[in-house]
DNA sequence: ACGTATTTGTTCGTATGTATC
DNA sequence: GGATACATACGAACAAATACG
């Protein structure tokens, strides 16, 4: 007797962690919680929830899990900063991630950040570019004194995410790129690739300065292509 | 009374929920569990783990909503595949916001879908473009018996989608379009879009069946930016 | 088709250890 | 030291969904 109507919404049953997790989430994500916040209670926030503190429970060490959440016995529960979000088990997920697995996380990350390179050419202010411009400087100045490029990659990525003002898209870059840090970091580790990193970020710098998106995208799909590469050698490299 | 020492490390005291989910991670990870298998019942596993079954519930819903595995009442705890543990991050990051602003909504799914039909022109197999072709055929059918065309709708995104072969942006997408669910909604109900949108779709499977991924995203592109201004005009009218 | 056993979902009460002031 | 606030941990009980004979 299925199929009663074609159309009826498939009210999929999800328990209440589930549910809480996802308040959770929400709230850490869009930031109505910052980073270093102190949540309620367990007591209170199970309350607000309605539902019993064992089943928030359940939700808050899920967020500890993935270090959105840091709890401390007789202080609190706090935020993390974005920035260790996912960082905590991906070791082991990394390492043992073969190469198809691998590939869809580059390939999706390909594919949000032309889309974000596009868009900071078409809708970011001059200040957001300026301030591209400005970690493309402090990359230089990182190679120039020997120093982690790390960093700088990073800010750089970021301030592209930032122009193109699309929090939505902003956000799942960073998760996509906590996601292969370590990945990344082997990337980093490579001799004689920060230079070319350079000379790709500063290409799509310029071409978000000229406001061509058609090039931004380009310049950054070429990045990404690079790094792909790059990345999955340094893992071969790594793993033996 | 703090550092008496400099460099004796603080001694991580760790909960028995911290402890259970990292035997449960590294069962998973050594392939004492495989993906579709079955845990022992929790009732089982505690006294295994010589711990409380709320503690070992921690653990386990952490790992269930981290997207590890998987629960169902009646039934048991099975492994997840890792494309499931791989997609959670990024969906997270597409959870409601207070404020999403349906333009970045909008903006983020034409990025997505956009490269979703360029990699199903490059990687889809010949079953999985056929299938795309009968969403295509279905619609058609559904226009001529004048009847609701949104499961057919539907069936085409998750046609190209499925073709495009990375869980990660599919997954995405299907949480993009939970979040404007209500917009698609209203424009179907426009008079007259119905035979727009089947020429739409038709051109989009035409060039992915021709294996030109630019032409396919090109398609793609113009279909979903109809799509935003039709959305968009629904929701005037439906407002006033 | 119908029970019954199995399994997860959910709640409550209580006790304990730890940090802060 | 004492008071307070907090997370951690346990066990028992019942509810609800599912599998299986």
């Amino acid at each position: 007797m299925k199929h009663i109507a074609k159309s009826v919404k498939p009210i999929q049953r999800t328990t209440l962690a589930t549910a809480a997790f996802e308040q959770l989430i929400a709230n850490v994500v869009n930031g109505t919680w910052k980073a270093g916040d102190r949540l309620p209670a367990e007591r209170d926030l199970c309350q607000q929830f309605g539902i019993a503190r064992t089943s928030l429970r359940e939700a808050m060490k899920a967020m500890e899990l993935v270090g959105m959440l840091n709890s401390r016995v007789g202080d609190g529960t706090f935020v993390c900063p974005r920035s260790e979000f996912l960082s905590r088990p991906m070791m082991w997920a990394f390492t043992e991630m073969d190469k198809t697995e691998l590939n869809d996380v580059m390939q999706a990350r390909l594919i949000i950040e032309e889309g974000l390179a596009g868009l900071a050419a078409e809708h970011g202010t001059n200040a957001q570019i300026d301030a591209i411009n400005k970690t493309v400087q402090a990359m230089g100045d990182c190679i120039a004194r020997n120093e982690s490029v790390l960093d700088a990659d990073m800010a750089f990525h970021m301030a592209v995410s930032d122009a193109a003002g699309n929090p939505l898209l902003s956000n799942s870059l960073q998760m996509l790129r906590n996601l292969m840090r370590h990945g990344i970091q082997f990337k980093l580790l490579l001799p004689g690739v920060s230079p070319t990193i350079l000379k790709d970020h500063l290409a799509i710098y310029q071409a978000i300065k000229k406001r061509n998106p058609a090039a931004a995208k380009k310049a950054m799909r070429h990045h990404l292509l690079e790094t792909m590469k790059l990345v999955s050698f340094a893992i071969k490299q790594h793993q033996r």
